[in-house]
DNA sequence: TTGACAGGCAAGTAGTCACTTGCCTATGCT
DNA sequence: AGCATAGGCAAGTGACTACTTGCCTGTCAA
């Protein structure tokens, strides 16, 4: 998941999810190039994906020839939870 | 911050100074063998560190030769403000 | 059924990253 | 002064990773 974040793109994606969830491959190709200027193939996209999906990160559901990606916040939490601030 | 946080050395490194705030490189280096295994240099262990440290994760305070590593968990809480999880 | 659309598979490539090796600087102890 | 300790600098190497290119599969509408 650590690995997940590390990427620009890969965080953008997940910007973009967060502000309109549910988007499918093309959709989200589009948006990436319109509003952030993300100019990659939509495969290099498909991957980046693939590896949110491993990650936890993003849940998918496959509707027909559509694929609609969803946002999971959950695994971030053990991220503040394992290294707790001390304030 | 999320490319410190992507490797694994660097989050044991977080763990061990979660532990035992303030140790010095080679504190950390002899800690990391004995209690999780990791056998790397001395200069890994401390190009861990300086990235940690450009990542605002880990801060330093010298002091004669030596240079203690001091946790700064702020940064984290970024992370779960970015994609906050809609329960 | 044919063509357009949404997506997947797989191999190749260029760049990045973690790690090592070798040498150097600085501080403290005796 | 002399030596051990704590750490730094820099170049080289192997592995990984992001991205591309080319082709293939599945779904829907006309």
């Amino acid at each position: 998941m650590f690995k997940a974040l590390a990427d620009p793109t890969r965080r953008t994606i997940l910007d973009e999810l967060t502000e309109r969830d549910g988007q499918t491959l093309f959709e989200l190709c589009t948006r990436l190039l319109m509003k952030h200027g993300i100019d990659s193939t939509r495969q290099a996209i498909s991957q980046h994906l693939e590896g949110l999906e491993a990650a936890g990160l993003v849940r998918v559901k496959r509707e027909g020839r559509y694929k609609f990606h969803y946002l999971d916040g959950a695994p971030l939490k053990q991220i503040t939870e394992r290294w707790p601030s001390r304030d």
